[in-house]
DNA sequence: TGTATCTATTTGTATAGACAAAAGCGGGTC
DNA sequence: GACCCGCTTTTGTCTATACAAATAGATACA
């Protein structure tokens, strides 16, 4: 069963991915959709509002609503922690912790990460496997402050990405993606050649104004891609299905 | 002049985005806001139905609303035009069509677009440079079917990505990213080495169901990179069990 | 003790009606 | 022509009301 704004939307986001109404196209009037629907006025407009909020149309008053025009210059990358990947795409992970110090920040890496120099904190080296082969270097920053329950952890059940996604609030995220030639040290971890072009994301995650890790993940680039799809019913999120209770 | 279910809207997600509301929080119910701002049901309800529509909140009957857990695993690249990123740098762009030719699929690269055999295309390749420097060699397919003004277009004063931004309308694009070996041929035009590592951007963009373009983006590694932030709005939703309530 | 049922609470959906705000359009005036 | 004024259309907001659906918690019962 399906509510009436909710087929409203879907049928009009179908006419707008498919192409059918390209960008420009003038969508009808509420009026005309009243009449087409058989509902009131608030319904078709709750619909419209929706797609307004996503982006997927341009509404004007005296004027009428308009297919926009999708930006190309943004997508939607999925960027997943290397476990929760590897077994959703049905493969075998492992990992192996190479390092586990406790520092204090020095001046370079402060002003890398914007934080205090001589704050304490958690480095890690870890080492990520895929059904045998290794497929990616984990070298982190946790800063002890924001995560004081790091200090005693060992990671030797749960990889620190998931620990920490799991442990710690945040608030904001920033991603960079890079090519970079393999070092030696890397290309024999990664069991490549040395100058092997790798791929590698940098990942800071902070709460409200502070960081609470931050890290960078080699990939080797035979072995590795990030993709992301965009169409307009992706500029956010609609399904907010009700929670199963565990019974 | 601010509407009210608008001001409703954004004084939680101030909440929520500051963090004084962490995820798991039970926001006030409707009844409660709805005494909070002297309005109506229906004008509380569009709120959250906005908060929850972008993810922000989790609603459940009879139990609550909670604000939600971000996901880490996407966020959103800005992947520009390379023209249009260099200019809103502030950095001079330049370009040089190497190649331009007619052409029709082959079967390898029609199994790899997903098209059929035979079609016709125009293929082009497209040197760029910024502040005079190579940054980036640009191998584009473009179906000539879907886009038959190009078979006359020479894109002396506009580039390729640009033209075809304008020009065609387009529903879907998929973008990969990869790390890649210059071989020789590419090294050599964008001045750097043989075998450096390099940042390719691969976007496919469709109309319907239908390829308008292939393009491939090579960048050398040391001079690009791609940055995405997490943005609070642009959440998804997720399970989550409530944490803590309100008083 | 475990299970089925009832009840109260909260959100979800829909309606009809009202007025406000924006803006295209035409008419009138100079 | 340029400008101002008012009419009309369309979207934006808000209200009061109503009933439906989900479900946690209480209660009755085997």
């Amino acid at each position: 069963m399906v509510s009436i704004h909710r087929r409203i939307f879907e049928d009009l986001e179908a006419m707008i991915v498919s192409g059918v109404w390209p960008p420009g196209y003038r969508i009808p009037f509420e009026h005309e959709l009243v009449q087409e629907y058989q509902c009131s006025r608030m319904t078709v407009n709750k619909a419209l509002s929706a797609l307004a909020g996503r982006g997927m149309i341009i509404r004007r008053r005296k004027v009428g609503s308009f297919v926009a025009s999708p930006q190309i210059d943004r997508t939607v990358m999925d960027i997943q922690d290397i476990s929760t990947e590897a077994e959703l795409a049905g493969h075998d992970h492992s990992y192996r912790i190479l390092m586990r110090n406790i520092e204090t920040l020095d001046s370079a890496t402060a002003a890398q990460l914007g934080e205090p120099i001589g704050a304490q904190i958690l480095r890690l080296h870890c080492l990520h496997s895929v059904d045998g082969k290794p497929n990616a270097l984990e070298r982190r920053i946790i800063m002890l402050a924001m995560v004081p329950s790091a200090r005693t952890e060992n990671f030797s059940s749960v990889p620190p990405g998931k620990w920490l996604l799991d442990m710690v609030p945040w608030s904001k995220a920033r991603h960079v993606i890079r090519a970079v030639s393999a070092d030696a040290a890397t290309a024999r971890l990664l069991e490549t050649e040395r100058g092997e072009a790798c791929l590698t994301l940098i990942r800071q995650t902070w709460q409200g104004s502070r960081t609470v890790t931050y890290v960078e993940i080699i990939h080797p680039g035979d072995r590795f891609q990030f993709a992301g799809d965009f169409h307009p019913s992706e500029r956010g999120v609609m399904d907010q299905l009700p929670r199963r209770s565990a019974s």
